[in-house]
DNA sequence: GCCCATGTGGCACGACGTGCCAATAAGTCT
DNA sequence: AGACTTATTGGCACGTCGTGCCACATGGGC
């Protein structure tokens, strides 16, 4: 009736951290997706086989599959970083800040490179999006974040608020963010500067969520 | 140097409709259509091989795949029905309305049954949403609405309009079809009345759209 | 009748993703 | 330390997917 992943389960509710293993299984899924990444830029998803990534990344073919349950979604752990650095950071801003500037505030933040690293990694990113093979990963990502926005909405929101109406705020910002992602990445603009994620990050964002009612019942003034 | 294939396309300028074999063609894609979605209703999509739908439908699998390229697709032509009817009822709408009016009065109209085999339509669009294997499928109709609205859209538009207002605008609108089908889909409530698509599309439709800046500059006054 | 374009079926093939089992590594307990 | 349990890995086989290729049938224009 006791086993050992209660008592693991129980060890991270204690340290609040994940458990060695745990970090080690993302540390290798962290790996794969690089490895995968780089074989997707160079030849496309299409040409990459799942035992080349598999085989580049050191493991075998069956173990890839128990990373990834699908080929393309290799990729998904860096594709979906920015999000959720964006809920992160939403999640952490000061509460009484209204939600909306919040919101826009840490996409932004978000969208920014913090250093060259991240000028890099923003440039994988581009080539990823200009692959069609990666369109549903890309969308999946995007529905997840979408989901833990929403988690984070409620959180912010009285007891009781309209679930449709947090539901559309999430939809707005998340339609924003990859409005502005796929703008830039079909154009040649820098990660910087005008026409960078974050200039039209910020007025997506604004655009799209002008008009929404959650605002006014739920400030958080 | 003068091919039938020319003579063919020439014949499709001159009467305005698409050739024989072309309606021919689009006939058996819907026949197919239906049959997938009989199947997948019944067993799900994971559950059901190309084969399977291929014959049932009394082609082989080869036949099929000329037809779609993915199995999930088979589908598509009645999951993307209702969009293409959204943006055609748009593009005939009276040329001085007032865009956000006609945008909303055209989704209206086509998320409202006209008659019985509309309501059956949705029904079955209802357990073709709540399957997983199918997100693919609608995300992709989804994205060619949103194409097919920007279209539409910069022809009504002035030109020289900022196109990321007008792609913001034919996403903003997408995803309020888009929240509105999902939220009908995964709820009990009948496909006309308070809670039904056309009820929740008018709500979300308006919400996204309130805070567009496209309106102010191209109202179509 | 012939001709040519298009649609169809059959077959083989590489790739995908999974179930299963045996071998190994990692962690726990005395 | 050693015995024991649990998680992770690799290998193999299997069904399915989607495509390239070729041979055959249909159907309309000459």
């Amino acid at each position: 009736m006791c086993h050992r992943g209660d008592r693991l389960r129980t060890l991270t509710l204690v340290t609040g951290r994940p458990t060695l293993t745990q970090r080690r299984r993302d540390a290798t899924r962290l790996e794969i997706a690089r490895t995968a990444a780089t074989l997707f830029a160079e030849q496309g998803a299409e040409a990459t086989t799942a035992e080349e990534i598999a085989l580049a990344a050191g493991i075998s073919l069956r173990t890839f599959y128990r990373y990834f349950s699908v080929k393309e979604d290799a990729v998904a752990p860096l594709l979906a970083a920015g999000g959720q650095r964006w809920v992160d950071l939403l999640a952490e801003s000061a509460a009484d800040l209204p939600l909306r500037e919040a919101l826009e505030r840490s996409a932004v933040a978000s969208l920014t490179p913090a250093d060259d690293a991240a000028v890099e990694a923003m440039h994988w990113t581009r080539s990823l999006l200009r692959d069609p093979k990666l369109d549903g990963t890309w969308q999946r990502v995007h529905a997840g974040s979408e989901e833990r926005l929403r988690g984070v909405l409620v959180d912010r929101c009285p007891a009781g608020t309209d679930p449709l109406e947090i539901r559309l705020a999430a939809a707005a910002a998340t339609a924003a963010i990859r409005v502005a992602l796929e703008q830039w990445a079909s154009s040649d603009a820098p990660a910087t500067g005008p026409g960078s994620p974050q200039d039209l990050g910020a007025r997506c964002m604004r655009e799209l969520t002008a008009g929404l009612g959650l605002w006014e019942r739920a400030g958080g003034e």
